[in-house]
DNA sequence: AAGGACACCAACCGCTTTATC
DNA sequence: TGATAAAGCGGTTGGTGTCCT
């Protein structure tokens, strides 16, 4: 019945990598590249569960990794795709490049939340926090929310979002890529929405403001 | 200079999805 | 086809460095 477990935790070290594991991590997957997770610990010669492995090459020993700060550009492009995927990092990581899940989250929890609260914005929903004050809304949009329908702050160039919520909205919402339900139904429409259906949700027809 | 508060981020934990038997 | 493990993901924690008083 399925498969043997991936390590005895005993017999795994914990914590912060030692430059030697670094070093054994990734000598041994330049030799035999990514991927088996479960044999590699044993196979490398390292006191780790394959997990944590993956962990640290993914998000740290990984060559093609941008270290360094995220900039204003990365930044708005966050925003957009998290009003648009909501907490999904491995799906906003995928359209920056050199940039982990991880990485992204971190840096959302840490800066991006914080300046959202800054402008009077509800970084989960990304709606005003007191819509009263914020000046953001219009007669017409505030009969808009009172109607059930999506709006989003002018401030953040989220137009595309209210955008696809409405279709959604009419169509079923098909977010197939992983974004609700009724995955790659006849009603789908992710095949335009971002050729997010591809997994390649493409950033650069969010057009930046 | 000391130490408390805060910020940052690497790593772990636990859950879900996918693959295998 | 159901049980189980692997892989992947998001949430959370803990260690460390920096700032402030």
């Amino acid at each position: 019945m399925g498969r043997s477990p991936c390590c005895e935790k005993s017999l795994t070290n914990k914590g912060a990598w030692s430059k030697e594991e670094d070093e054994r991590l990734i000598a041994y997957i330049k030799a035999h590249g990514e991927g088996c997770w479960r044999s590699l610990p044993k196979a490398a010669g390292l006191l780790r569960c394959g997990k944590s492995c993956r962990l640290r090459w993914i998000n740290y020993l990984r060559p093609d990794l941008k270290r360094g700060n995220f900039s204003e550009e990365e930044d708005d492009l966050i925003i957009k795709l998290h009003a648009l995927v909501g907490n999904k990092w491995s799906l906003i990581a995928g359209r920056l490049p050199g940039r982990t899940d991880n990485e992204i989250k971190n840096h959302w929890n840490t800066h991006i939340r914080r300046k959202l609260l800054g402008r009077g914005i509800d970084p989960s929903t990304h709606l005003p926090l007191r819509p009263a004050n914020s000046g953001c809304r219009s007669d017409r949009e505030e009969g808009d929310l009172e109607q059930g329908k999506l709006w989003r702050c002018p401030d953040l160039n989220l137009e595309i979002s209210e955008e696809i919520e409405m279709k959604g909205k009419e169509m079923g919402a098909c977010f197939g890529c992983g974004l609700a339900a009724k995955k790659q139904s006849s009603e789908c429409i992710c095949e335009g929405f971002l050729a997010m259906s591809r997994g390649a949700l493409d950033y650069r027809s969010l057009g930046m403001n």
